[in-house]
DNA sequence: TCGCTCCCTTACTAAAAGGTAAGTACCGCA
DNA sequence: TGCGGTACTTACCTTTTAGTAAGGGAGCGA
């Protein structure tokens, strides 16, 4: 249902890698799998702060689907899942490094050039 | 109004660069303004196919007020807006180049393993 | 037997993003 | 006099995205 067609004709390379990282989460999801190899959907759920099982099922799925995280069921009794980036998904990763390192950059811009506060709102 | 406050505490770079690229059309638009060095608000308007005024003009605000755009108005009468990238603008398309290249992998795999169709609707 | 953990699913609701359409002020052209 | 072009702004509505809350089935400790 909450499953839209995506994968339109894209206009470029941005439009299609952007497609699949949209999602509140979906960098933070990457992060976690690229930084700890394997883990469990509790893990990721601890590792990531505020996130609702709803979401991160969802956006776990969609990355699945879009071949970036692999997923591991053991059908035990206490049920085990594990996630995994794919290849896919490592070499996104790597790609979304420039990036990071601009935010990081853009990061110490803010703090220096406009003094924006941005700690405890009335402090 | 519709400005959110925005450039809340980062969790990484990624968080950061995405506060400044989340939109429909933003990506679009640094490309264009990179491709084609200057540009006017309705050349930007035929350059987006099927982006409206209010979109357009919302964006480019953003993006002014991230620092990535440069907006020149000449006090002519028939009013003349051109608008360029900064120099924080070009880095972060350099630092968007790896995710288009990898998007464009992406739609390569996608076309030859799933046989997408992608090219024009009606030739 | 109760409640806890695990990994989800479903329904409902709120917020954000985006689209549509109209209005503004000025000019040149026919 | 009316139309089109310029660069927007505003109001209203729809779509998309995310959050909240609850349930489910099985074992395990108290």
């Amino acid at each position: 249902m909450a499953e839209v067609p995506r994968r339109g004709p894209y206009i470029c390379g941005i439009d299609a890698a952007f497609d699949v990282v949209s999602g509140k989460w979906k960098g933070l999801i990457l992060w976690e799998l690229d930084a700890h190899g394997v883990r469990r959907f509790s893990e990721l759920r601890r590792g990531l702060p505020g996130v609702s099982e709803k979401m991160l099922t969802q956006h776990l799925r969609e990355m699945e689907a879009d071949g970036l995280v692999h997923r591991e069921v053991y059908a035990e009794v206490p049920p085990r899942v594990e996630y995994s980036l794919t290849e896919h998904g490592h070499t996104l990763n790597k790609a979304l490094e420039p990036l990071g390192a601009w935010g990081i950059e853009r990061m110490g811009r803010e703090g220096s050039e406009r003094a924006v506060v941005v700690e405890t709102p009335h402090g």
